[in-house]
RNA sequence: GGGUUGGUAGCUCAAUGGUAGAGCAGUACCCUUUUAAGGUAUUGGUUCUGGGUUCGAGUCCCAGCCAACCCA
């Protein structure tokens, strides 16, 4: 137990001054009209209304009261006089802190200033806050108690909320979205056998009853596809996927991922589906197509321009783009051009890796207008179609937006003898891994799909401006915390 | 994993190696329409942890913890 300090006994002290005038502290039911944002926004003069929310300031003018209480939806002004409310009602005040949960009821009224307010006739505490509230004018300004104690992060500042908010207007207006043209919602498992659908270290667990070792989930794919053996025409799964991976500024070991697939369509449907969708956000969450990012000064960063048609290339010409005889390179001369491009290949083994290390560095993270990468190398994709007319690559597109990779689609592999050959390959001989089940699956038949998966971390990342994946996720993965 | 920066009151931040401070919050009082309310007074510190140098360390050195950023 830590040491109490001053501010926290003082705070329990009214603890029990509440006690002491016979009121819970820690009270119970009270019907509201609704949250404080929707009880502000219904204001009508002289109207009874009931809220409920946390105070959030409080203006002493002695027989006058004015609090502010809030919620995440919003902020209202609610004003107490001595004669209207009683001296009982003064007593429980005077035992309440910023911080305390409180419910009022009385009538909307305009303060001289022309501040719509409630003006309180009867009040209830509702939960008594035994710790103080962070700066009310500065907020939260340490990023470790941001991300630790995000609600503290979610009462004091503003941005966060809105970053937040918007968060959960895009998340519910993709389901939207897909929904209204026919995309079916499931769920398929999170804990799997074979952790497929993509190359990355996944989270180990143990199931006791079945002894049996399982995987969080690297991807939902491979039973989404099954999914389109079983006759589902269009389906997506929006939720988590885990990988055992770095931290970073563009990594939480858990993130929020959708996959789509459409029977019967191509990556380049899924590419115009794509681009709708994402129009559709910005327009119906942050108000239009041209996106802006924002310094903590307000000073314009980044300006994203998602007006359509997004543009469309090649990965060997944007490879040429940047470094026009790349191609024409043997294995050697590519690498040396990377030195002398100030470019750090020391890590990559094969020639495909050196080339995706020079697209990573000089195409994508200079791309911040939506772009559409095609024709990219097979190698990178085991999953997807070979091109007809030119089988080192894949019918996909990778779209690049505000200098990341935001989502791929392909035209989905659904030739189970290519598909066993490819997955062999990726894993290294080692067919223990296959999804032997899965592989199965596509004997029966998996018709023509075209898939998508998106982000969507990043994709809240650059609709709301967010420079790191901690600021889009509630609460992002932290070390434990260390007291040295 | 490597480098850089940071960790001081509840919060936001100061402090040439020489008594650890301010604003907000808190406490007491004044004020019948305030909104970062105002006014007067005032409380509050294991300076992340552990060593070391020094007459003296928040400050310099070493190690560790946590975080942010960059690199891998």
């Amino acid at each position: 137990m830590e040491p109490i300090s001053e501010l926290l006994a003082v705070r329990r002290q009214k603890l029990e001054g509440l006690r002491a005038l016979g009121v819970d502290p820690f009270g119970g039911r009270f019907d509201v009209d609704g949250p404080v944002g929707e009880v502000r926004a219904a204001f009508v003069e002289g109207k009874p209304v009931r809220a409920a929310g946390r105070i959030t300031a409080h203006r002493d003018m002695g027989k006058s009261q004015f609090l502010d209480i809030s919620d995440f939806s919003g902020r209202m002004q609610i004003f107490l006089h001595a004669k209207e409310v009683g001296e009982d009602a003064f007593k429980v005040l005077k035992q309440l802190d910023i911080g305390d949960w409180i419910g009022v009821e009385g009538e909307y009224f305009v303060t001289k200033t022309g501040e719509p307010s409630i003006r309180v006739k009867t009040l209830t505490a509702l939960s008594k806050a035994l710790r103080p509230l962070p700066d009310k004018w500065h907020g939260v300004q340490d990023p470790e108690i941001k991300y630790r104690q995000r609600y503290l992060d979610l009462i004091a500042n503003a941005e966060s909320r809105e970053v937040f908010r918007k968060r959960i207007e895009i998340v519910r207006r993709i389901r939207a979205f897909l929904g209204e043209r026919g995309f079916l919602e499931v769920e398929t498992p999170m804990m799997q056998g074979i952790a497929g659908g993509a190359a990355a270290e996944p989270f180990k667990t143990h199931h006791n009853a079945l002894d049996m070792d399982l995987y969080l989930r690297i991807a939902p794919e491979l039973y989404l596809k099954r999914l389109l053996v079983a006759g589902f025409t269009k389906v997506f799964e929006l939720n988590r996927n885990f990988r055992n991976e770095g931290i970073s500024r563009r990594h939480n070991p858990e993130f929020t991922m959708l996959e789509a697939y459409w029977a019967f369509a191509n990556f380049e449907t899924m590419a115009e589906l794509v681009e709708e969708m994402i129009c559709h956000l910005a327009l119906e969450v942050c108000g239009g197509l041209v996106i802006e990012h924002r310094d903590a000064e307000g000073n314009v960063t980044r300006t994203i321009d998602l007006t359509r048609p997004w543009k469309r290339a090649k990965y060997a010409d944007l490879i040429r783009g940047v470094i026009p005889d790349w191609y024409e390179l043997d294995s050697a001369a590519r690498r040396a051009r990377c030195a002398g491009l100030g470019l750090d290949i020391s890590h990559c083994e094969a020639d495909f890796e050196v080339t995706q290390h020079v697209f990573e560095k000089l195409v994508e993270e200079k791309t911040i207008n939506p772009l559409f990468v095609t024709h990219c190398p097979k190698e990178l994709v085991p999953l997807a179609r070979q091109n007809v007319q030119d089988d080192s690559v894949v019918d996909v597109y990778e779209l690049v937006i505000n200098g990341q990779e935001i989502s791929p689609g392909y035209s989905e592999l659904n030739d189970p003898d290519v598909q066993r050959a490819r997955l062999e390959q990726q894993s290294g001989g080692e067919t223990q891994k296959l999804d032997e089940d899965f592989l199965t699956a596509l004997e029966y038949g998996m018709p023509p799909a075209g898939g998508i998966g998106i982000g969507i971390d990043r994709l809240v990342m650059m609709l709301t401006g967010a420079e790191s994946i901690r600021d889009v996720i509630l609460f992002p993965h932290m070390r434990a915390p260390g007291n040295g």
